[in-house]
RNA sequence: GCCAAGGUAACCAAGUGGCUAAGGUGCUCGCCUGCAGAGCGGGUUAUCGUGGGUUCAAGUCCCUCCCUUGGCUCCA
């Protein structure tokens, strides 16, 4: 059973589909008006490994998430670039699809983009017309959200005093004269000379931020959705808003459950260009794997805020291949042939294991807490190497063979346990690859035989050859392996 | 100012009422090694920001204060 922390509640509850064995889930994407940086990355794998863990409990999952791609930041970007807002898309789109590809991510089931979806959207502005929920002002149109019962209690927890409300600066923003309410929000925005707009009913103009998702949501999933996900930030006003007018046209209730990423930090800070320590993730992959990031991300609550700092890579990075090399140690370990195990402590040995996958089982169903699984993780992994690595035949094959397709299972959303597979996805067919590996064997081999004639001089200086050119080297007696940095 | 999120060991990071507060990194000792590293094993540090309160029982619930970060409306 899966439970999931559901924000609009603020609790958490049992996951119950709306269909049987089928999950909707709609995130929020990006404004592609620029290259991908560390919080994008943040909340697509924190959502990715959601979805893919519904899917490793046997779910199909229909997953959207859009491209936001005609706001102000669009705008301004492109004129200040002197290209089409679809140009701009069309780059900044590639770059994202590149850091899924990555990150491991899976594609989305469906990715819209708002400037195909306006004829949708101008229909849904309709229905609120209709209905009476909206008014126009300076030929723009707005949610008028005292129509709406309860609008100010989404996703708030403490009640805000009149008072409070009618002190706060912004009520002197200059667009407040435009609107009945403080809180309403523009559905239709009126043209402004040099920026696109599309025809309408209420002239020309484009629509405003937080229709496009609400559109999409109910045109390729429904009504009622199962998952809706996002940045924190989102929360309000953007949610709080598509609540409001789905609602409103539809009469259900819109989203079941409510899912926030925390944010990313860095150094204590936000990321920001002015701050200059604004991380491209473009940049970061040329230093950092996907692999690794990937789990440097999962390596955290996804509710909980990342405070991101480079010096925190290298610990992270040696507790990852700790769990690579248990994966390549299992592997090759030798298992009990026939009655040589003692019974009584191979059936020992399998309680154990089940308990712990039981355990990183229960923390993954309870609102994708992966960290808390990791630790389970971690726990098989030194019960294997206490108990079980240090001698032969502790183990049946049938035991073996279970543990390897349960790693193999939860590989499918954590995606780093079992690089080789990825690797060779990428790199399958290169002879440059082939070249490399006899090199570098040939030039070990060598080291080997200087070593057994006991020139360990020469041996060293071999070694810190291709130490300095990122090979690593595991002596183990003569023997050796290596792996690249 | 208002709103929101957070403050758990040297560092990272779980734990939201109930056995000795997961796990990782670091440090340290041992094994291994020609040596080093890597690896493996043992050991190691937490009055859970502060002060009160509720309870048989609180890191976990309520209140005070302090600190960090973010948001404050056609910015996402």
């Amino acid at each position: 059973m899966i439970k999931i922390f559901n924000d609009l509640k603020n609790k958490l509850e049992e996951f119950k589909p709306i269909k049987e064995g089928v999950v909707t889930m709609y995130v929020c994407g990006v404004t592609v008006y620029d290259s991908p940086h560390l919080g994008h990355a943040r909340s697509a794998v924190a959502f990715d490994l959601i979805r893919k863990y519904f899917e490793y409990k046997g779910y199909r999952v229909k997953y959207v998430m859009n491209y936001t791609d005609v706001d102000d930041n669009m705008i301004n970007r492109a004129n200040e670039r002197g290209i089409s807002i679809y140009k701009l898309a069309q780059e900044s789109i590639a770059l994202y699809e590149e850091m899924q590809r990555a990150l491991f991510i899976k594609s989305p089931t469906v990715k819209p983009r708002a400037t195909d979806e306006i004829p949708d959207m101008i229909k849904f502005i309709k229905k609120l017309d209709e209905k009476g929920f909206t008014y126009e002002s300076q030929g723009s149109v707005y949610f008028d959200t005292s129509k709406m019962e309860n609008y100010k209690g989404l996703f708030q927890k403490k009640e805000i005093s009149e008072q409070d409300s009618e002190d706060d600066q912004f009520t002197q923003s200059d667009f407040a004269k435009d609107k009945k309410n403080i809180e309403d929000f523009v559905l239709w925005k009126k043209e402004k000379p040099g920026e696109p707009s599309w025809k309408s009913p209420w002239g020309k103009g484009r629509p405003g931020w937080h229709i496009e998702c609400s559109v999409m949501a109910m045109k390729y999933l429904g009504k009622t959705i199962d998952i809706h996900g996002g940045g924190k930030d989102l929360k309000r006003p953007h949610h709080q808003n598509e609540i409001a007018q789905s609602e409103s046209v539809t009469g259900k209730t819109f989203v079941n459950y409510w899912m926030h990423n925390g944010f990313l930090n860095i150094d204590d800070t936000k990321m920001s260009k002015s701050l200059g320590n604004f991380i491209s993730l473009m940049d970061m992959l040329k230093n950092h794997s996907g692999v690794f990031l990937r789990y440097y991300l999962i390596n955290s609550y996804y509710q909980r805020p990342i405070n991101f700092s480079m010096d925190k890579m290298d610990q992270t990075l040696l507790s990852l291949k700790k769990i690579q090399r248990f994966y390549k140690n299992l592997n090759e370990y030798s298992v009990a042939k026939g009655k040589s195990g003692s019974v009584k402590g191979i059936s020992e040995h399998k309680n154990q294991i089940e308990e712990l996958k039981k355990q990183f089982l229960d923390a993954m169903d309870t609102d994708f807490n992966s960290p808390k699984a990791m630790g389970y993780l971690f726990s098989l992994i030194n019960y294997f190497n206490k108990n079980i690595f240090i001698k032969k035949n502790q183990i049946s094959n049938k035991i073996k063979e279970d543990l390897i397709e349960f790693l193999d299972g939860i590989d499918s959303f954590l995606g780093f346990i079992n690089p080789q597979v990825k690797e060779d996805q990428e790199e399958s067919g290169s002879i440059w690859k082939d070249r490399f590996e006899k090199l570098t064997n040939t030039i070990l081999d060598f080291r080997k035989e200087v070593k057994s004639a006991k020139k360990f001089e020469l041996a060293d200086q071999i070694r810190d050859l291709l130490i300095n050119n990122k090979i690593k080297i595991s002596d183990q007696g003569i023997d050796y392996s290596w792996e690249i940095e």
